[in-house]
Order: structure tokens, then sequence, then C-alpha cells
DNA sequence: GAGCACTGC
């Protein structure tokens, strides 16, 4: 129900504001209203490659949000850092025949105009002098040196994500050493240790970003463009790095990833973990992981020394200096035993006992922070009046982002907002209205980087996408609802939930920020003053929030046999560790024991969770053909949805008629399937064939990769075998496919009951069919599905029709 | 009748 709020801010005067009686009277405003379905939905968003950013006049936001591309739209829209572009290799170029580097990657030195790059990198020298960080440079390298730990704060725009690599990778103990390391049979082995330096990032757009701005201002060609590039990037699919890589930014899980074959980080003599205060759980397993090894014995590194950067943009530092020094304390005094006398590591026992700390000031202009004086119960009513409040008085220029929780509040404003511009004095400028969430189309979203046109106000609409992901400049204004939606695991009852929640301070904090990016600003909090001192100090990690079985899983491949006595930076309760155990131990990942089974080794080695790697094994005892169909299943259930919504009635209809050809009604899974089959069996224009489906053409480029990345995988663990260039034209078999899913997820299956609901079989909960199913309202025996997830009610996501018998076998069978 | 944000040999 709409309430009236007297939303009153400060002493700014609201006769001036167009009285926004719609809101107050239109119960859509709200959080649930029927705003929807106005447009195209669904679309992951592009990946960094693709993604053009307008750039911004800090070199570390400028670096991550940067378009790769230098003519992508939005870029320029700030001259300050627009420089003559570097030429960019196109991957696809055929090879040339080059005299320097014949065994060099396609792209040929020949064609890297290195004095180009020289001037370039010495244009942006000027700028990187002005950074807030570069004061610090002499005391970050003396801290490196004489210690092997440093955390580093480092506010928003103190240019730290760029600078910290180019500070360190001239240092002497960044070389390469010899080395000489003890195997396991009591011989020694010459190698070489270090040399390189690893930069982790949360996300894969900031590892590529931060990868090419890096280049750009060490004067180095990009990653594998060149073999005398120095600096590259790994993220998932998209490795480019040459045989002189030093600086080399990748995603957290990429380093968890390597760290599974190399688990003394042999390459690299440093460690950078970037951007911590996010607390993705990634972080705390690489943080977990890196305290032991710098505060062992180093055996595997033969003594060499790996110097660890953590940084993070939040000043809760005192844990994880808590966290490390606990590392020291409990190990035994490092006697650098096997390393050997030739090695010019650094042998100061003491230094790894220490740890540096290091503050840095970020670039950040004043933001004014206006709460609101009583406690709001409709935001998107509150936000409304605000949003016209500071258009009618602040001056020209000064963008508006407002912070919503979701694409359903985001849509309602949108509407609200361009409802009432519409009654708005004429000679006042107009107001552009952006939405801006992660499903929305990629032009779309694209929009929100352009620059205003004249006379015009943008008020960008946008979830917490903003909040760390994407960087839209011009914005002076933000309007903060103290709300986000965060997905929580239940461990009891094995069920994810998105719930809508109070966000922390840290996320208040980081949400004002966006305001004084470029200028002074202001920051409109739709709650009190009261109401933020009670918000909790820093987001929720990760790991208290989700289903931890991969993570243990990977911990139980690397030898964690204690999962009890792992360094965590947070520690998840017990309750929901043992379930994690538990689950594994149902999927046969582990021993009665609790080591690591056979089957839960090969399981770790996929990019998958473990139950979906349990189903991919299940199919191979299957057969061929039922293993190839499982990944096709596997492979859209691991990106995002493959299906858009409709946009317009008309086109609705035909879409649902062109789509029906993919339904299958034994379910979702076979719907996808079908779907698969059906995309990659168009060889003319598999765009064209996505549109009219309305199949989100990027989700199944995901589709694609994730596919060939398994199908690979498999043939190399010889489940496939290794010429099946063929295509693959059998029909299916859904009973060997279901079959194999239900190895799985036989916990997540119900039953029909008598009121024509659906129970679960273990807990007896009731659960709906997702309305994205194309089950949908169907009454069936039983169903399995995949997610077991809680928004307004409790709904099962990719479902398929079982029976109760198998359901049976497949619970006997755990 | 519904979709916060990320990510992986």
């Amino acid at each position: 129900m709409p309430e009236k709020v007297h939303t009153h801010f400060g002493n700014l005067a609201e006769e001036s504001a167009p009285k926004p009686t719609l809101a107050t009277d239109e119960p859509s405003a709200t959080e649930n209203a029927g705003h929807k379905k106005k447009r195209s939905k669904k679309r992951k968003r592009e990946e960094a490659a693709n993604e053009p950013q307008a750039p911004r006049d800090d070199a570390d936001s400028n670096a991550k949000n940067a378009s790769p591309s230098p003519n992508a739209p939005g870029e320029g829209s700030k001259s300050e850092e627009k420089v003559d572009s570097v030429p960019q290799p196109q991957e696809s170029a055929p090879a040339p025949k080059s005299k320097l580097k014949p065994k060099s990657k396609p792209f040929s030195d020949n064609k890297t105009n290195f004095t180009s790059l020289r001037e370039k990198a010495n244009t942006l020298y000027e700028l990187r002098k002005k950074l807030p960080i570069f004061g610090h440079a002499d005391e970050i390298r003396k801290n490196l040196r004489d210690q092997d730990v440093m955390l580093l704060v480092g506010e928003t725009g103190s240019g730290k994500s760029t600078q910290i690599p180019q500070f360190l990778v001239n240092e002497f103990w960044c070389r390469p050493q010899p080395a000489k390391i003890c195997k396991e049979d009591g011989t020694t082995k010459s190698v070489t240790v270090g040399g390189c330096i690893a930069i982790t990032q949360p996300r894969r757009v900031a590892a590529i970003s931060l990868a090419r701005r890096v280049a750009e201002e060490m004067g180095t060609p990009l990653g594998s463009s060149s073999p005398a590039s120095k600096v590259g990037y790994s993220v998932r699919f998209d490795t480019s790095t040459s045989p002189s890589t030093r600086v080399k930014f990748l995603t957290e899980g990429m380093l968890l990833q390597e760290m599974l074959h190399d688990p003394w980080l042999t390459k690299y003599s440093a460690v950078v973990v970037d951007e911590v205060h996010e607390r993705g759980i990634n972080v705390d397993l690489v943080t977990g992981f890196l305290r032991n090894l710098v505060s062992g014995k180093r055996e595997g590194r033969g003594g060499v020394p790996l110097k660890v950067v953590v940084m993070s943009a939040t000043a809760d530092m005192e844990s994880l200096l808590g966290f490390f020094q606990e590392g020291f304390k409990g190990q035994p005094q490092l006697q650098n035993g096997t390393s050997d006398e030739e090695s010019e590591a650094p042998t100061k026992d003491e230094a790894s006992k220490d740890i540096s700390v290091c503050h840095i000031k970020g670039r950040q202009f004043p933001v004014k922070t206006i709460y609101s004086p009583a406690p709001v119960h409709d935001f998107v009513d509150a936000a409304l009046k605000i949003i016209f409040q500071i258009h009618y008085k602040e001056p020209m220029p000064g963008d508006i982002l407002v912070f919503l929780t979701g694409q359903e509040t985001v849509e309602a404003l949108e509407n609200l907002v361009n409802e009432y511009a519409v009654g708005m004095d004429p000679n006042l400028p107009r107001i552009l209205v952006l939405p801006l969430f992660a499903a929305l189309p990629q032009v779309a979203q694209q929009r929100v980087f352009a620059p205003a046109p004249p006379r015009t106000r943008k008020v960008i609409l946008s979830t917490n996408i903003a909040e760390t992901s994407v960087t839209v400049s011009g914005v002076r204004y933000v309007v903060d609802c103290g709300k986000a939606k965060v997905k929580q695991f239940r461990t009891r009852l094995g069920l994810d939930s998105l719930l809508v929640k109070p966000i922390s301070k840290s996320a208040a904090i980081q949400r004002k920020g966006r305001a004084g990016r470029e200028a002074a600003g202001q920051c409109f909090r739709l709650y009190t003053e009261k109401d933020y001192l009670s918000l909790d100090e820093t987001n929720t990690p990760e790991i208290l929030r989700c289903d931890l079985s991969q993570a243990l899983l990977n911990m139980k491949a690397r030898g964690v046999d204690d999962i009890v006595r792992f360094p965590f930076l947070t520690r998840p309760p017990r309750e929901a560790l043992e379930k994690a155990l538990l689950q594994l131990l149902n999927i046969n990942a582990l021993e009665e024991t609790g080591g690591i089974s056979k089957v839960g080794m090969h399981i770790a080695k996929l990019p998958l969770t473990p139950t979906l790697g349990r189903v991919l094994l299940a199919a191979s005892e299957h057969g061929t053909e039922c293993l190839i169909d499982v990944i096709d299943i596997i492979s859209c259930l691991s990106v995002e949805t493959i299906f858009l919504n409709t946009t317009s009635e008309e086109k609705k209809e035909a879409a649902e008629t062109a789509r029906r050809d993919l339904y299958r009604r034994e379910g979702d899974h076979l719907t996808m399937l079908s779907t698969v089959r059906a995309y990659a069996g168009e060889n003319a224009d598999r765009k064209a064939w996505a549109e009219r489906h309305l199949v989100s053409h990027r989700a199944m480029q995901s589709v694609m990769d994730v596919r060939k990345q398994l199908r690979n995988q498999c043939r190399q663990s010889k489940l496939l075998p290794r010429d099946d260039r063929q295509d693959h034209h059998h029909d299916p078999s859904p009973v060997d496919i279901l079959q194999s899913f239900l190895c799985g997820f036989a916990t997540n299956t119900a039953r029909l009951v008598p009121d024509g609901s659906y129970r679960t079989v273990v807990g007896n909960q009731t659960v709906a069919i997702h309305p994205s199913s194309v089950l949908f309202g169907k009454k069936l025996e039983a169903i399995m599905y995949n997610e077991f997830v809680f928004t307004n009610r409790t709904y099962a996501r990719g479902v398929s029709a079982v029976q109760m018998d198998w359901v049976g076998e497949a619970l006997a069978g755990q």
C-alpha cells in the first residue's frame, strides 16, 4: 500500500519542485508494482572486450572501466587523458611474415610502433605523477624490501591498481631467481623462481582494462600481441600473455586455478590482491592460501620469498593485519632450510615476521550528505521528489545517480520521472532518464555513458551495479535508497534467498563517493542519520552467504585435509561447513574418511559446481551421446538465462510460436538441449536466429564457450573420444539425461500433493515452478530442479519432469 | 507470472 510520506530534506525548499501527486496516489510506484515488461530484458552484460565506457579523470577507475576499443562510443568525453590512441592489435589479424620473431603469435613486432608507445607512456607519466599514490612509491618499495607482506588502504582514485605493479616490477627481488627445490624423493632440482607480479581483480573487465592501461603507461604492447610485451592478463576464455610478461592481471578464480597446478606460485615474485573489501569467496581462499605460503618454509620455492600485497579501499585493516600476524605467529621460525646458498634471495628471517601497513588518501572532492529527517517507507516516491528538487534547485551541469534495489524499482521510477517531466517548466533543462541494471541489453547500458545532450540533465536509475562494476562520469548528485538485493544461501533449507536488505556503511560511503569524482557533490540518503549509524560496518563476506561445497572441494583438492584449521579470513559457521561436507559425501566426491575421492578430484578440476560436475560424470557412464547432450545442458545452466523476455505483444506472439519448436514437454533441461542444438546447427546467421527465437545471442555465445571448454576437458580426461568431429545428430535419450541429473540433484526434487502444489521430497517444503520454466503451471508426478530460490515465495528453477521411482533410486544411491 | 552483482584449467 502506498504510504504518504513527508520527505523534506534539510533546508532545501520543496515548494519549487512539482508536487509528485502521481507518486503518492499511484500504487505502482512501490517495489512490487507492475511497471514491467516494457523493454527487452535479460541480457548479460557485454564482456570486457566489448564494453565501452566513459573514461574518467582518475587513472585507477579509468583503467578499470576504459574502453578497450579506441573508437568506442563514450570514449573521449573527457579530454584530459585522451591521447592519440595506441595501435590496438587485432587478434584475428593474419600472421604476417615477421623476420624478427618467427615464433611469435600472429601479431608482429614490425607492426608495433614502439616509438609511439614510448611517446604515449611519456605523456601518461605526467598524469601518473599527479596520482596520490605516486609520492608513496619509495615508502612502498622500502616496505617490501624489508617485509614480505604489505597491507595497503588506498581510497578510490588513489591509483593503487595501476601504480603498485609498476613501482615493484624493477625491484631486485622481483627478478627471476635461481633456486633449488627438494623433490619428494630427496633429490634436488634447479629451477627459476619468480620474475612476475600477479594482480588479482574480482571482475574480468577490470583485469583486462587495467592490463591495457598499465601496458600503455609502461610503453609496452599488451599481452600476446608481441613477444616483447611486459604486461598481460588472464581471465576465463581469454588469456593474453607473452614470454616477457612481468605484470599479469588476473581474476581471483584464475589465480586459484593456477595454484591448483603450481601451489607455490613459482612464476611469481609477488601477488597483489586488489579490492579485498569486496570479499568475494575467492578472495577468502586466495588470502588463506597466501598466508600459508608466506608464513611457511617456502620449500616449494627454494626459499625464495613471495611478496604479498593486500589492497583494500576501506580501512578495515585490523582484521587483515591480525589474520596475517596470526600466520607468522603460529608457524615455526623460518630457517630458510631448503634454499640454496647461491640464491640471491634475501635471507632475512625477521623480514617475514612483520607486516607493513600503508594508507593512501584518495582523490576525491567533498560530498555533502543530506539525510532524510524521518524514516522513508516508499523510497521510489521519495527518490522522485528528490530528483525534481535537485533538478529545480541545483545548477547545471550535474547528473543524478539514483541507487535502487532492482529492475522493478528502476522501471517504476523511470516511468514516474518521465510522466512527471512532461509537466515541467519548459524553461528548465530537460531530463533524460537512463535505467541501468545488469540484465539490461548492452546497447541500452551504453546510453548511460554517452554525455548528456545540451541543456539536459541525465538521471541514471541504477542497481548496485554502479557501486562497483561501472563508473558513470558527470555525476554530482547521488540519491541512495539505502537498500540492495542480496543473495543469501540458507544452509538448513538448502535454499537461496534473494532479499532486499539494508546496505552496509561501507557500501553507503561507496555510493556517496560516486558524487565526488569530478567536482564537489551532494548525496541524499533516503534514510535517517540514525539508520545510517545502525548499519553494519562492511558487507557480509560472500563466504557467509553462499553454498560452500565448491570452495571446500577446491581446498580438499589442494590437500587441505583439515578444513577446520584452514586460515579463513572469516570463518563460516560450523553448520555451513558440515552441510557442504555432507553434500560432497552425497555425491561421492569425498571418501567416508573425509579425504577427496577419485570422483571428487575429477570434479574439482571442472569449472562447475560440484553437483553439476557430478552430473557430467554420471552422464559419461550413460555413454558418449548422453555426455555430449548433458554438456550442452550444463553449459546453459552455467550462464545467465538464455531466453529473452518478449518486448511487445505482437512480437511476443511471433516469438512464442518460433520458440515453440524449441520447447520440450520433458522440461527445461531438454528445452535447453534443443536450443543449443538448433543454435549450433545454424550455420548462416546465428545472431539472426537468436533474434527470431528471442534467445539471447550473448548468452548463447557464452554457452558455446563453456561447451567448448567442457568438451575439451572431457577429451583430455578420455571421457570423450579425441576425434569427435562428427556432428552429433543422434536422438537424445531423455531418460538417460534426466537420470544423470538426478545423480547430482536427487535432493532437489518435489512431488505433487493432492492439493495441487508441490512439496520437496526431502524436507516437505512447499515449492512452486518458477514462471520462467516451460513447465510453469503444469501438474506432474514429480519434478527435479537445479535451483531452489526464495524471492516473493519459494520457487524451483530449471525444472524437468521425473518419475518418483527414479528419485527413490537416486536417493538410495547416495 | 518473474530476474542484486560478480566469477572458473
